[in-house]
DNA sequence: AGTAATGAACAGACTGGTCGGTCTAGTAAA
DNA sequence: TTTACTAGACCGACCAGTCTGTTCATTACT
C-alpha cells in the first residue's frame, strides 16, 4: 500500500472514492479521512490536488454532470426530428441512471439540501440539465411539433419530475425497475406539450 | 431575560428558531447554540424539550407538512369537481409557499441531501403530498374526468415538477412571483392527464 | 396560614469526540 | 538538486450532548 505505481492515479482514486462516499452518506458524513482512506491515499496527497474539502466536491460534481449532458446529447444527437430527440432524451436518463445508481444519488440526492450556499453552488449544475431540455424543447416548438409553451418554465418542471421519480427509485428499499414507467413517463411530459390542445383555461 | 412569563412557551420558540435557522442556513450548519440562543432559552431548555438535534429536526418537519397538508384539504374541501380540486389544490400550494418563503424552505429544500438515514425519514413526509395528490387524481379517473393514468407515478412527478420549481423561486436572488406561472403549470400538468388523447406511443 | 418538600422547567459551563485543514518529513523521478 | 507528489502526525475549532446546579409552582404536612 505504499507509492506504487497504479493504473490511476490518486486524484483519480481520491475522485472515485468520495463519489462512492458521497452517493452512500452525504456530503457532510463523508469525512476527509474516510476518503483517503478508501482511496489509498493521503491527507498530503488529497490537499495537493484539491483546495478543500468544499471545491473537490463542487468539482466533482461538475465534472458527473458535465459527463452525463455530453452523454444524453451523443445519445440524441443522430435523431433529426425534434420531437423524438426529446423522447430519446427522456429515456437515456432513465437508463443511465437507472444504470448507475452512485451517479443518481450524488446528482439527485446531494445536489440540494447542504446549505443555501452550496445550494446556491449547486444550481448552475441544474442549469445545465434545464438547459438541454430546455434546447430541445426550443426545437420542437420551432419546428411546430409541440405548442409555443414557455420552455424555460417547462424545462424546469421535467427535470423537477424526473427528478423526484428516481429519488424515489433511489430511497425505496424494493423500487420497480426505473425503466418500467418510462413509456407512461414519456406520455405525460409529452401530452402536457403536445399541440392538441391550446391555452385551456381550466 | 429572565424566566419571564412569555406569551409562547420555550417549547414553541426552540421551534420558531429552529424553522429559521433550518431555512436559512439548512440541518448542518444551523448548530444548536444558535436555535437556543436566537430562541432566548438554554441547552437545559432545548434538551429537556427534545432528546436530539435529529429528533427535533423531524419533528419540525413533520409538524410544519401536516399544517401544510390541513391547510391543503381545506382549500378544496368545498368543492366537489374533481377537476376543479385539483386546479385548486395547485394554486393552494403555490400561493402558500409563495407567501411563505421560510415553510418553502425546509419543506423543499432542506428534506433532501441530509444523508441516506435522514433522507429515509423524510421520505414519509414526501409521501403525504403525493397521497394527497394521488387521492384527487383517483377521484377524477373515477369520475372519469381524466384518463386512467397511473397515479401513483403522476403523483409523484407532479410532486417534482411542483417542487423544482419552487426551489428555483426560493435559490434564486431575483426570482419571478411563483404565481405568475401558475397559469402555465395547471395548463402542462392537467394536459398530461386529461382525457383527449389515449395512450399515445410516440 | 405558613412552610417544607418535590419535581418540572430552565440556565449555562464544560466535555469529549470529530473533522477539516496544516505541517514537516519524506520519496521518486528528471 | 530540484520538482512533483505522497505520507501521516498533529492542531485547533467546532459542536452535540452532559452535568450541576437554580428557579418556581404545586402539593404535603403541621
Amino acid at each position: 500500500m505504499a507509492t506504487r505505481t497504479e493504473a490511476r492515479t490518486a486524484k483519480e482514486r481520491i475522485l472515485d472514492a468520495a463519489a462512492s462516499l458521497f452517493a452512500r452518506r452525504g456530503y457532510y458524513n463523508a469525512n476527509v479521512d474516510e476518503i483517503i482512506q478508501q482511496s489509498g491515499t493521503s491527507k498530503g496527497s488529497f490537499y495537493f490536488h484539491f483546495p478543500s474539502k468544499e471545491q473537490m466536491a463542487l468539482g466533482l460534481v461538475d465534472q458527473l454532470s458535465d459527463k452525463l449532458v455530453r452523454r444524453l446529447e451523443r445519445s440524441i444527437e443522430a435523431e433529426s426530428d425534434p420531437l423524438k430527440r426529446i423522447l430519446l432524451a427522456i429515456d437515456a436518463v432513465l437508463l443511465t441512471f437507472s444504470k448507475q445508481r452512485k451517479l443518481a444519488q450524488i446528482l439527485i440526492v446531494n445536489i440540494v439540501g447542504q446549505g443555501k450556499s452550496m445550494d446556491r453552488k449547486f444550481l448552475p449544475i441544474r442549469d445545465k440539465f434545464a438547459g438541454l431540455i430546455k434546447r430541445e424543447l426550443d426545437g420542437a416548438v420551432e419546428s411546430g411539433a409541440i405548442r409555443p409553451v414557455d420552455t424555460n418554465l417547462v424545462s424546469r418542471l421535467w427535470l423537477g419530475a424526473l427528478s423526484e421519480m428516481i429519488l424515489r427509485w433511489l430511497l425505496q428499499e424494493k423500487p420497480r425497475p426505473l425503466m418500467e414507467s418510462a413509456p407512461e413517463v414519456r406520455d405525460l411530459l409529452m401530452n402536457g406539450v403536445v399541440m392538441s390542445r391550446g391555452g385551456e383555461s381550466w
